[in-house]
Order: structure tokens, then C-alpha cells, then sequence
DNA sequence: CCGTATCCGGCTAGATACTG
DNA sequence: CAGTATCTAGCCGGATACGG
């Protein structure tokens, strides 16, 4: 780990730069992101309606919004069929792949420290 | 990993409940907190002035409210000295130390997946 | 030196209603 | 089925001033 970077900074601003931690925790922060990359790595695909059922609470403003954010970051990729009533998948990316063992990992922490009688229905957990 | 915990939660309600993901970003998410956990891992202890130069523009006032939050979840150790002028210097517990390798982990992918121009002065990074 | 007190703006997330 | 469009409340983080 190193600190003391504030001397090596000319190329850019310091403001445009990115901490490698905050940018985890941009991509996978906040509310919902972190349960649905769990629930996707759960099985192959998934439809809209199933994420939504899963998380068991999440509006679809949350929702929609927040695939949209993990699409851009490139961790799921969209794959929509034309067909009538329509259907939308979601799976995760390589990238989102690469992700999962830290989030298991936070879990697990998690865990240990909170108590055993933590578990969240709505959410992501480990056994 | 299991998302359909619903069924057996009749002890508490689903509210009152915590996901261990979520608890793990509650106390080591925000602005400041990992970059706080960072610093503190670099050496034994440090002084709030020192750790308060090395953010490079945090205010008191968040730097406080960190420091403390952190406290109240067992990440750190504040010791205080009677001294003129005050010295108070924090520590990582036990618990706090069991963090870093994740944090270490995400910082990781995070530099992986952000460039390696991506460089934060302000913050904690890998080299 | 190490904070606290107070005020404030902006963003995050939710409620509600509506659509191709 | 899979979303948008608005509106709104509340919290997070910052600015500033002051205190033991």
C-alpha cells in the first residue's frame, strides 16, 4: 500500500483521478447493485421480473436504474428478445464474473462479525 | 450462496435483519472510511493530524464523524493521552485488520478494471 | 491539537402513475 | 412484461465558525 502519491500527480488533476477502492465501491455500492450481481451469478440468465421477485422490495425506477448502471460499467450484459409479450435477460460479464469472490468474501466477513443470526431475505448471502 | 431465506424468517422481522454484504459497506463504505482503514494499516498507530494531512482534504468534521463510526463498530482503537496539547492516536483492532485483505482485494480489481493510470493521491492505492 | 456546532446543497432512493 | 416519467423526502458530505 502506498500513501504518499500527492508528488508523483502531474499528468492529471488529482480531482480526475480514480482510487481503485472507490472505484469498487462505485460499481458495485450502494443499495441494490451487490445483491443483484449475486443474484446473477446464481444461474446463467435472468429476466427482469426474477431480479425483481428475488430483491423482493426494489421499485422499478431502483431497478432499471440500477441494471443500467451495472450495464455501463460493463459487469452485465442486456440481451433483449423481440417477441410479444416481451423478454429481457440480463447476465453477468466477464468482468462481473471477476467480481464474485470479493463480494463472497465481504459476505463472509460479514458474517463472522455480525453474528450468525444475520441474514437478510431480500439480499445476498452466503450459507 | 442462497437467496430465498424468506421462509425462515419468523424470529425477527425481515427489516431488523442484516445483510452481511450490506453491513460490510455500511462500515467500511462512504467517502472516507476505507481510505481511513488504509492508512491505518500502514503503520501501528497514527495521530488524527497525520491521518487528517495524508486524506488530503477531508474537514474535521468528517474526519470526526469517521473516526468515530469506526470506533462504535469495533474497526479501531482510540487512545488518548493527557498530554498539552492533546494527542490522541487510533489504532486497527483485531477486527479491523481482518478487513484489509478484502480491501486489499477490491483495490486490486479496481486497478485491474480502471487502468493503471488510475492513481488517487487522496486515497489508498496499490502500487 | 483535536475536535464540536450549525447550517446547507445535492444526490440517492422511494412513491406513484403511466406506456410500448 | 419491462420498463419511463415525475415528484419528493431524507441523508451524506461539505463549509464555516467556534471550543477545551
Amino acid at each position: 500500500m502506498n500513501f504518499d502519491g500527492e508528488e508523483k500527480l502531474n499528468i492529471k488533476k488529482k480531482e480526475e483521478l480514480i482510487c481503485p477502492v472507490r472505484y469498487f465501491l462505485e460499481v458495485a455500492g450502494g443499495k441494490w447493485k451487490s445483491s443483484i450481481l449475486c443474484i446473477l451469478s446464481d444461474c446463467e440468465c435472468h429476466r427482469y421480473s426474477r431480479i425483481k421477485r428475488k430483491l423482493n422490495g426494489i421499485t422499478n425506477t431502483m431497478l432499471a436504474k440500477s441494471l443500467k448502471e451495472l450495464e455501463a460499467d460493463g459487469m452485465l450484459e442486456r440481451i433483449q428478445y423481440n417477441e410479444v409479450p416481451p423478454r429481457v435477460e440480463y447476465k453477468l460479464t466477464e468482468k462481473g464474473e471477476g467480481i464474485m469472490p470479493i463480494l463472497e468474501d465481504m459476505a463472509k466477513w460479514g458474517f463472522k462479525n455480525v453474528g450468525e443470526d444475520a441474514f437478510c431475505g431480500k439480499c445476498n448471502s452466503i450459507k
